[in-house]
DNA sequence: AAGACGAAAGTGGTTGA
DNA sequence: TCAACAACTTTCGTCTT
């Protein structure tokens, strides 16, 4: 795991750094930006133009939420099928894709989104009143939780903030559980802004712990509150695949030439994009002579062998590539 | 012995009547 | 709501390195 040292920060994973004193931030320790927006109460400040989050060391409020977290970071960095988000990147080539920086997030909100959730969070401070406003502070609670376990960066947990109220406004959220809504609308919030994810990772985080609830949700936001996703791109589960197995950058430029191919081919429709991008990957990096087991790819990128053999066959005969060994 | 391959059966989601 | 369907997974036997 990569720790480096910045006083008095020190920085433990990608986008998280542990304190002593919080209140003794104020830039951000990552970008230098001022715009942090604190949370006391949950020993935490994130900054708003990068994402970062910044946490205090001592651990001794909120319970659920911290019991929930170092427990579940450790398990999940030691067995287990990789999580991608919770692991740590190899310092060599973190710093060209950091996709919880501006640039990978592909957009940030407008002034005027930014206002607008700067004024829900503050409903935080002020008591309320009306049925509304108590059930944005705690989709708002549940979101916060949620994105802090799966490590998405703030603008995501805004994006979603704001599709959630979309989705109250529409009515959408009667008879169905907060929770299954809120990790509907931050699923939504990663496909819009790119980040590869997948509906698993929520299932296995969210308070609902219902993937098919959850996506019973994520359907009916992208249909009845016009949420405009585009459809998942194997390119973006490429990098974490790559990430997972150390390869070299050539292979990587390669496996986003074979899935270019493929599209323009028509091959990745209906298909897993994840599945697509492990045989992508395995692909060349076979070409590289960088091998990796099947076996290896396949867990990285969370599917099986099988898949795998089956999306390689179909990309090395449609494809025509040649040179493997 | 480990990896690759492929067949067969099972699973969960989508679609259309 | 139900059945048909495609994609994916699991499991397992066999071949290859």
């Amino acid at each position: 795991m990569e720790v480096i040292d910045v006083m008095p920060t020190i920085r433990t994973t990608k986008g998280e750094y542990i304190v002593d004193d919080i209140n003794e931030i104020d830039v951000c320790p990552a970008c230098g930006s001022t715009k942090l927006v604190r949370s006391p109460e949950r020993g935490e400040i994130a900054c708003s133009q990068c994402g970062t989050v910044i946490r205090v060391k001592t651990i001794d409020s909120g319970p659920e939420w911290r019991a929930f977290t170092p427990e579940e970071r450790d398990r999940r960095s030691r067995v287990g099928p990789p999580s991608y988000l919770s692991i740590s990147i190899p310092s060599s080539i973190s710093a060209g894709i950091d996709w919880r920086g501006k640039d990978a997030a592909g957009k940030r909100l407008s002034p005027k989104q930014r206002m607008e959730v700067l004024r829900l969070r503050r409903w935080h401070k002020v008591s309320v009143s009306s049925a509304l406003e108590r059930n944005l502070i705690q989709a708002m609670d549940e979101a916060d939780r949620l994105a802090s376990n799966l490590g998405l960066p703030q603008t995501v947990r805004d994006e979603a903030l704001l599709i959630y109220k979309r989705a109250v406004e529409k009515g959408l959220v009667k008879g169905r559980s907060i929770s299954s809504v809120i990790a509907a609308a931050l699923y939504a919030a990663c496909r819009r802004m790119r980040i590869p994810i997948t509906l698993d990772e929520f299932a296995k985080h969210s308070e609902a712990g219902d993937r098919k609830d959850i996506a019973r949700c994520y359907r009916l936001l992208i249909r009845d509150a016009s949420v405009r996703v585009s459809v998942a791109d194997p390119a973006d589960f490429v990098e974490r695949i790559m990430n997972l197995l150390n390869l070299k950058p050539e292979v990587q430029a390669d496996a986003l030439e074979i899935i270019k191919k493929a599209k323009e081919k028509g091959l990745t429709a209906g298909k897993d994009p994840a599945g697509f991008a492990a045989a992508a990957v395995y692909i060349a990096g076979l070409l590289h002579g960088e091998r990796r087991t099947q076996k290896e790819v396949a867990r990285a990128a969370q599917v099986t062998e099988v898949t795998i053999r089956n999306r390689y066959k179909e990309l090395v005969w449609e494809l025509n590539i040649s040179g493997l060994p």
